[in-house]
DNA sequence: TTGTAGGCGTTATCAC
DNA sequence: GTGATAACGCCTACAA
């Protein structure tokens, strides 16, 4: 079914159809409504490679993700969800492309074919190679994160170290002297993923201005982890009385250590953390935590996008979110023994 | 940048370009590295939209998940990740739409604009218009789960029925005379989902056949409705010393409500049931469970799409598969008070 | 108010 | 082994 089918049973010229249906020209209410039932009754809408070809767009965005292989947290799978509801309000699809390198081809079939207007990229590293293949592909991107150079990009980020500095100073406020980090896995950290080092670096700060002792263990993203990790810090770190954690998948992890070792929250340790909102209240006891708006994030990705790619010459805009950290019940004042 | 830009560039005409691209002709080894030589240098990839308005297809497959206002368990973020592994495998891309119903913008836009060529859906109920509007169209498809008439369809799942049932002998033969059901929402049961009706009438069926008591509870899906659905299951049925659950979204509860009421699984309660491996594995004690084989399904879904959009006419097929149910630790003899 | 015609970038048929 | 050319379905000047 095609236009020149539709013309031809409403006795016009495709063009007329063409005109009735993008309504950039008057069109007489009588063939209108003559086309409209034609179309109505044989269902057509208009070709989409046609029209992507024709117009020079595709009214699709690309969205990366991490590569399957890589199970995805509750985090990112809100941002997927944002990013394609925000795209769906927009009338506009979602390509979905796993891949974590350069080289991946879903990126460059993604990226290099036309078949996006534009790129949302998740997960990305303080140096991403991505980002450089995107820069030189001229393609319109926004990053949900970002690198070491920020300004010359399109981002929407969580203020990692703003956060986790204000957990530590709640937590120094309450009395707490050694606090530990809850940072993410080792090999995130060594790949340079920007929110870990920003944390690290955020948390090693607030420690020295309150002449703190800081603890700073990595922790897989896994629950079978953060057990662990809670284990290794009673068994290492006596002296550590609170958790700063920005590590939302070693959660339940954490919560099951806390209960087998039979550890009082927040009696015999606080917890602040970073995590979703949806994270923070499945806690027991519910999590003092600054709650990531994935939600909005989405959405604003998406927003920054579409301007980008209407005037892409414009300077790049950024958006850095510090969400109040919701006082829950996972924090109290250190036991004065 | 196009193939005409190539082909002068290389001296030859466009068809020569692409046929060096594609292969379908013979080009001389000389001409075909010049040809290289200048893509390479380029960056050349051929227009999509173009390439698919020419062949008629567009290399594309369409997702359908629920909206994304309904948070996705991780069965169905295993399902998204594996068809989207297994998409890129096949060097296809795949554009989603969240749509719960059949008048959705994004699902009409996705199957009558010729955006793909073929479509998975997720998340069928018994009687799902989106199956009808698939038909209607005649556009390929392959759903994961099953309508209530499975025999014009393309599908993949997993056989609750049997599964729920071989929990329900399983804990039977331990000797349990009373178990619970700890089903999916209201809301879906009352929507027609298909697992959810599937559990129901195997249960039923095995409690008679063993001439137990059964306790058939829905519960919604997510942890608080879980700890909410093991306090009321012990209040109100406190005969019932055993749980087949199909509610992978409330376990994380359903674990708490068990530490807070203080209940040994399984020397009090045993449980048995369906879940993906990376949750069964997870629950405390370990959840005996048939641990739903995401990845492969979602294979299977991409697999037989590609069947079914190369021959359309063939009958359509389907994969009911039953994995193994996994003894892990949650189930154990009946007490003998 | 409506129709005609050209071109978006490919691939494939036909001719050489 | 290679080149010209006609489609694919749509949109949009330009013409009437």
């Amino acid at each position: 079914m095609n236009i020149g089918e539709i013309a031809r049973r409403a006795g016009v010229s495709r063009s007329t159809v063409s005109y009735a249906l993008t309504g950039r020209r008057p069109v007489s209410a009588e063939t209108r409504q003559r086309i409209q039932a034609v179309i109505d009754e044989l269902g057509y809408r208009p070709n989409a490679a046609a029209r992507a070809l024709k117009e020079g767009r595709t009214r699709t965005l690309g969205l990366v993700i991490p590569p399957a292989s890589a199970r995805l947290t509750d985090m990112q799978l809100g941002f997927v969800a944002s990013v394609v509801e925000a795209a769906a309000q927009a009338d506009l699809d979602v390509l979905l492309s796993p891949s974590g390198g350069d080289h991946d081809r879903s990126f460059e079939r993604l990226i290099s074919g036309n078949r996006v207007d534009g790129v949302i990229l998740m997960e990305i590293r303080l140096e991403d190679e991505r980002v450089t293949r995107l820069h030189r592909e001229g393609l319109p991107f926004v990053t949900i994160g970002h690198t070491a150079h920020p300004h010359g990009t399109c981002w929407v980020d969580v203020d990692y170290g703003t956060l986790v500095a204000r957990c530590v100073h709640h937590l120094a406020d309450l009395g707490h002297r050694g606090i530990a980090l809850l940072n993410r896995s080792t090999e995130l950290i060594a790949a340079g993923y920007g929110p870990a080092h920003r944390a690290q670096a955020a948390f090693a700060e607030a420690i020295h201005q309150r002449g703190l002792t800081g603890v700073d263990l990595p922790c897989a993203d896994d629950p079978a982890a953060g057990e662990e990790w809670f284990e290794q810090l009673r068994d290492r770190h006596p002296g550590v009385t609170a958790i700063t954690t920005i590590n939302e998948a070693a959660l339940p992890g954490l919560q099951r250590g806390i209960e087998r070792l039979d550890v009082a929250v927040p009696r015999e340790m606080s917890i602040a953390g970073v995590a979703a909102r949806h994270w923070a209240e499945g806690f027991r006891p519910q999590l003092t935590a600054a709650d990531v708006p994935t939600l909005e994030m989405g959405a604003h990705a998406v927003a920054l996008l579409l301007e980008r790619i209407a005037t892409p010459t414009a300077p790049p805009r950024h958006l850095l979110l510090t969400p109040p950290i919701s006082l829950r019940d996972s924090t109290g004042p250190a036991r004065t023994t």
